[in-house]
DNA sequence: CTTACGGCCTGGGTGC
DNA sequence: TGCACCCAGGCCGTAA
């Protein structure tokens, strides 16, 4: 995307019947058209198209936001290439290509940002985990009460780690899901630090956990889900200890660990 | 304020 | 052929 997007300019969105993961779907056929783009940032599980635009020009600034969920794909190709099913936004370029955004389940979200608006939807955002140095990840981790696997997943915190990252990261650093931030050692801290950091950069460099069929924009499966050591690998033995793996919800997300090498912590006195 | 939890959205995969 | 069930990220309502 970064590649081929930046200096394309927008002529024309069409839209499928099933907007309803569009916050605004009349925003994009209004304000889209005559934009130039200008950066692709990842912000997080945000995707940012910096616009600007070409011919009428108020100087405002206007971004696309766009966040794949689970299945949402976008990819850049010919307007006459076959449309894949649940295709639902398609933005014919100045060079006669189309970005198309496709997602089977719509768990993703598109929506436009005018100035004010990307203060609102981006700023409560956490730190990016991967830029962000070791004591700001200790500060962060032990100032929260609540459970590590939920800390790790709350967008507000950190942005842009999910399920699958966390419950890898937390298996390398030998740490349950249902510790407490507060409660963490020194060293395990240390060791999440490394985990986290460890884990997104192989799983970027891999291009990510392809679970069942998803491709990136130049159409590449990723390779990260051969890495995994405890996602979805319920009653499988350990890698590093040869115990089973088990699977439980917590923060209301199915989480896997090792039972034994991720030591559960005392139970908590019931509510 | 923070945290926890249940439920909803969707549809492919799975198991019966 | 059918059908109940599971699951994912985000979000919302509710409760403590």
């Amino acid at each position: 995307m970064r590649l081929v997007l930046p200096g394309r300019s927008i002529v024309e969105v069409r839209l499928s019947a099933k907007t309803d993961f569009i916050d605004d779907p009349a925003s994009l056929e209004r304000e889209l058209p005559g934009t130039r783009v200008k950066s692709v940032e990842r912000y997080g599980k945000f995707l940012v198209l910096d616009l600007e635009r070409v011919a009428g020009s108020d100087g405002g600034k206007i971004a696309l936001l766009i966040h794949l969920g689970m299945t949402g794909q976008i990819v850049v190709g010919s307007a006459q290439a076959p449309i894949p099913a649940h295709t639902h936004a398609f933005l014919t370029l100045d060079d006669g290509r189309e970005l198309r955004y496709t997602d089977i389940r719509r768990f993703g979200r598109i929506r436009i940002l005018l100035d004010g608006e990307r203060e609102t939807v981006l700023g409560p955002l956490g730190a990016d985990p991967l830029e962000v140095c070791e004591e700001k990840f200790r500060e962060i981790i032990t100032s929260r009460g609540a459970r590590i696997k939920a800390l790790l997943m709350d967008q507000r915190v950190f942005r842009g780690i999910g399920n699958i990252y966390t419950d890898e990261s937390l298996f390398r650093a030998r740490i349950h899901p249902k510790r407490l931030g507060t409660k963490l050692s020194e060293a395990e801290v240390r060791r999440l630090f490394r985990a986290v950091q460890g884990v997104l950069n192989e799983a970027i460099r891999l291009k990510g956990s392809s679970v069942s069929d998803y491709v990136d924009a130049e159409g590449q499966r990723g390779e990260f889900q051969i890495k995994h050591r405890v996602y979805q690998r319920e009653g499988k033995k350990c890698f590093r200890c040869g115990g089973v793996i088990r699977r439980a919800i917590v923060a209301g997300r199915s989480s896997f660990f090792c039972p034994k090498c991720q030591a559960a912590p005392r139970a908590r006195r019931k509510s």
